[in-house]
Formats: C-alpha cells, sequence, structure tokens
DNA sequence: GATAAATACGAACGTTCGTTCTATTATTAG
DNA sequence: CTAATAATAGAACGAACGTTCGTATTTATC
C-alpha cells in the first residue's frame, strides 16, 4: 500500500469518529487536521475539497456497516434466522458504540434531507440499497416457507427498519437498556403475524 | 403585547423554520438577522446568547408540533380513536411540511445525543413526555377495554414511536407517497395484536 | 545512491462566526 | 409632554472556517 493510501486511510477512520460526534457538516479540516497529526493543507490535499471528504467519510462509514452488521447475517441459514440475525448484529452494534457519536448515515439524514447534491445523493441511494437487502432476505424467507406467501416484503422491511430507527433514537437519547430487549419483542411480534402455517 | 415580545415571537419564527433546514447549531445570528430585517446585536440582545437562542427554538418548535397533533388527538373519544388520530395528526403535520426542513426536535437528537449541557436536556425531557403521552393513550384504551389487560404501554409507545420514525425518515429522504399507507397499515397490525376480544 | 514523483508543510487569503461595546432611536409610563 | 426605559444599530474583536500557493521534505523508481 502506497504511503498516501495509508494516511488517506487513516484520516478516513478518524473522520468517521469525527462525523459520528458534530456531524458530516460539523467536521472542520483543521480539527480533523489535528487529530490526525497533520497540517490542514497536507490532509485536504487527498480530497481536494470538503464535499469530496465528506463523501469519502459517508462511504467508508458505510463499510463499517456492511462489515459489522449485513456481511455476518448473510453467514446465517436463509429465511428467519437471518433476518433475526439482522437485528441482532443491528443491536449489538448499536450498543457497542464503536462510534462515540451514533451512525453517521444516520446524523446525516437530518442533515442533509434538504439539500440537494452529492452528499444527499449517496446518503439516499445507500438507504434505498439497504432497505432493498432487507427486502430481500423478507421474500428468501417466504420463499423458505417460513413467512406467508402473500407477505409484502416493502412493508415487512419497513416495519423492520422502523424498529431499529426507534432502537437507535432511545439507545442514543435515553441509554435505556430495556431497547434491545423491546425492538426483539417487537421483531417477534411483527413475525408472528406472517408467520406461515407449518 | 410589548414590542420587545413581538420581535422576539417574529424571530423565533423564522428561528424554527431556519433551524429547520439548517440545524439548531447551524443556526447563524447573521444568516437570522438579515432574514427578521434587523441587525445581529439587536437580534442576539433579545436572548442574551446562542445557546439561549436554540433552547428558546426548541421550546417554539415543541409548541408547534403540540398544538397540530397532541391537542387535536386529546379532543377525540378515548381509547382507540385517540390514538389512530394520533398517528394520523402526525403523518398531515408530517406530509403538509409546514417546516421546509423537517422536524427541528428530531434533528436536534442526532445533533445533541451526545452533547451535555442544556440544550441535549431541553430535548431528551421532550422526548420523555412525547413517549409518556403516548404510553398514557394506551393505558386509556386499555382502561375503554379497546386493548387487552395485559397491554404493557411502553412496548407499545415504543412501537408506535418507531412507526413514526420510519415514516417521518422515509417522507424526508424519498418523498415516497405510500409511507402514510404504510404507517397506518403497521399501527393497524399492532393494534390488532393487542385489541380485546369482544 | 541519484532522480523524479509523491506527499506534506506553513503562511496567507477573504469570509463568516458569536459576542461585546457604545451610541442612538423608539416605546412606554406618569 | 416629559422622563425613564426598552429596543436597535453599528462598529469592532479575536477566532475559526475552507481553500490556495509556493516550497520543502519524504518516498518510490531505476
Amino acid at each position: 500500500m502506497n504511503k498516501g493510501e495509508q494516511t488517506r486511510n487513516a484520516i478516513l477512520d478518524k473522520s468517521v469518529e469525527l462525523a459520528s460526534q458534530v456531524g458530516l457538516e460539523g467536521i472542520s479540516i483543521g480539527t480533523l487536521a489535528t487529530g490526525a497529526g497533520m497540517s490542514k493543507s497536507g490532509l485536504i490535499a487527498h480530497f481536494g475539497s470538503k464535499e469530496q471528504l465528506q463523501i469519502a467519510t459517508l462511504r467508508r462509514s458505510q463499510e463499517r456497516f456492511q462489515k459489522a452488521v449485513i456481511t455476518p447475517a448473510l453467514r446465517r441459514p436463509r429465511g428467519l434466522p437471518r433476518i433475526e440475525a439482522l437485528l441482532g448484529n443491528w443491536l449489538d452494534w448499536l450498543e457497542r458504540g464503536d462510534l462515540p457519536g451514533g451512525c453517521v448515515m444516520l446524523g446525516a439524514v437530518t442533515e442533509y434531507d434538504d439539500r440537494p447534491g452529492l452528499v444527499r445523493d449517496t446518503v439516499a441511494s445507500g438507504f434505498i440499497e439497504l432497505r432493498g437487502a432487507i427486502a430481500k432476505s423478507v421474500r428468501i424467507a417466504v420463499a423458505e416457507r417460513h413467512l406467508q406467501a402473500d407477505t409484502d416484503p416493502w412493508q415487512f422491511a419497513f416495519e423492520f427498519f422502523a424498529i431499529v430507527l426507534a432502537a437507535a433514537h432511545d439507545w442514543r437519547l435515553h441509554a435505556d437498556t430495556r431497547v434491545s430487549q423491546r425492538a426483539r419483542l417487537a421483531l417477534e411480534r411483527l413475525v408472528s403475524q406472517y408467520r406461515a402455517p407449518r
């Protein structure tokens, strides 16, 4: 690996951490440079502009999420076990708190939902992809005859995502330890409604 | 009403609108002053500091929400009708889009969940109060024998809030017109699980 | 080890930020 | 109408912002 690539990676790790705390827009090149132990100009040279740095930060945090939540779930058996693992990984990732300020992408939604541009597009397409992945795992559960044939994958994915959003909200704001339990119970209820009869 | 009170109100209206778009932290006194047609110093004199302005803005947006969503729902019959009205008003408020940049309080959560201080405290207590109001309406629905006696009000409130969060997310990010329908369906099924037998 | 290329630095740019000060104007109360 | 008070303006502050530029230093290639 190039020296440049190495420092670029180190910068992005710091950047994801910082963005988690102060938001994508709240990132300041000066603060980030100090944290990375280098000069402002030396840092920004790796990205060209702040917007490009923001997008790179966004992608990096997406990769982290993928690796921590999605990929391990895909190694579980098709159908309900996979869906339950998805929630479990997600909750673990939430409560583990790798990022001190919460999910970068969720923060970016409220920051950029009304600001057209590259950043918003990256955020939106990321969440569309995510929702698609959930819906797909639902379709698989239907194919495996774990869920009823008339289950609407998008409705299920909507409600699944709702559970995660609420869990994240409560965890971040109230540090409520019952959040995980509540979320699991909610999924159980959601599944029970669509579960295929034996 | 005093002259001072008048302008203070006018400022806060502009401030809520601005905070909706750029976040509570993103508010700049200069921009707000220009929008209100006055000077920076003249504006900030009404609040003392930016933090106080932020808190006042937060309170004002809470009042708006209360008036648009909670209060009208409380005029509906006790029990399920009231709960359904709560969601209906909430969705209407969402899709009506009085605020150009989405809910100020939801934005403040991701901004301040990891920054201790007056602003965070105001946000957190606001959401605790809100959750309590939902749980109370669930307890009433139980008392009215619309829901089963063993219904957990907090679990129900968690799931209810989850639906609204997901609806807000999808509406802001994807402007998906099926959001409202999805949310209503989700509540319908949430209710069906706890509904008391006749 | 020499040389070309990549990488980093430091200084400076023009803006904008929140806040403070004093002076001036507008409002209210007697 | 007058006197006291409240409200606003304007200028200035030090700090931080993202970006640019020329130069120095480190890394990679032969």
